[in-house]
DNA sequence: GCCAACGTTGGC
DNA sequence: GCCAACGTTGGC
């Protein structure tokens, strides 16, 4: 049985030991196939092992100005393994706590698919985990129960763990958008407003210039206790 | 740069 | 085994 992965990865330059650990999608694709060295986090190691030949895999956009999941990756037919860059000294996933006769963490080969014809912005989605009612416009193809789908994704109740288990209801919410859109990409950010909650803004069909096609929403900024305010402008 | 969430470390 | 201090993550 397939199952269904997040996988984050930087696409932005940060340099560590003197080594670029960015990996866009953009790199991804231009490469292929990759080994997902460097997880150092013990959960995250542990659902790597558990990733089968064919699973499917989010590839996430972490630490940038839009972090969002593409489509898709997928695993390659090996089983997790050693993740030896632990043990180079001057490696910057380095870990003197990962002996090679003993190692403490691994790692997945996995095989860029495709990217998502429609980028999924985290924004909009913990927007539509945040909406109880109203699914933003150009969203109606999503239904009440697909927000809560989302809702209960690892993503938005924990965010923290870079490799995580997405549920097959959630992958196929994740789908239908990067299929149909309905959002302007360059659109949806966020904006504080004066009383510091924030504001987003989803475009229509990217008609962002027409100023009434669009729907501003308040988010209050609250973490976990998000309510939507349509202001209509 | 800020900071909340959460994991790790180490003294006891 | 407790828990305070500290470090990391990652959206904002």
């Amino acid at each position: 049985m397939t199952n269904f992965w997040l996988m984050k990865a930087e696409p932005n330059s940060r340099i560590v030991k003197g080594k670029d650990v960015k990996f866009s999608v953009e790199d991804f694709e231009a490469v292929g196939i990759t080994s997902w060295e460097g997880v150092r986090n013990p959960e995250a190691r542990n659902l790597m092992k558990g990733m089968r030949v064919g699973d499917k895999v989010l590839f996430y956009h972490s630490s940038c100005k839009t972090p969002g999941p593409y489509m898709h990756m997928e695993i390659l037919p090996i089983e997790a393994y050693p993740d030896y860059t632990a043990w180079d000294p001057k490696h910057p996933y380095y870990d003197p706590k990962s002996e090679e006769a003993n190692p403490k963490w691994f790692m997945v080969d996995v095989k860029f698919i495709s990217r998502a014809s429609h980028f999924v912005p985290y924004r909009l989605l913990r927007q539509i985990a945040a909406s109880n009612v109203t699914l933003p416009t150009g969203l109606e193809y999503l239904g009440e129960k697909d927000a809560r789908v989302v809702k209960d994704m690892d993503l938005i109740r924990r965010g923290r763990l870079s490799v995580q288990r997405v549920q097959p209801e959630a992958w196929d919410v994740i789908k239908r958008m990067t299929e149909k859109g309905g959002w302007s990409e360059e659109v949806v950010k966020g904006e504080k407003d004066g009383e510091g909650r924030t504001t987003i803004v989803v475009g229509v069909g990217g008609k962002r210039k027409r100023e009434n096609e669009n729907e501003t929403k308040t988010v209050n900024g609250e973490r976990g206790r998000s309510r939507v305010k349509i202001l209509n402008r």
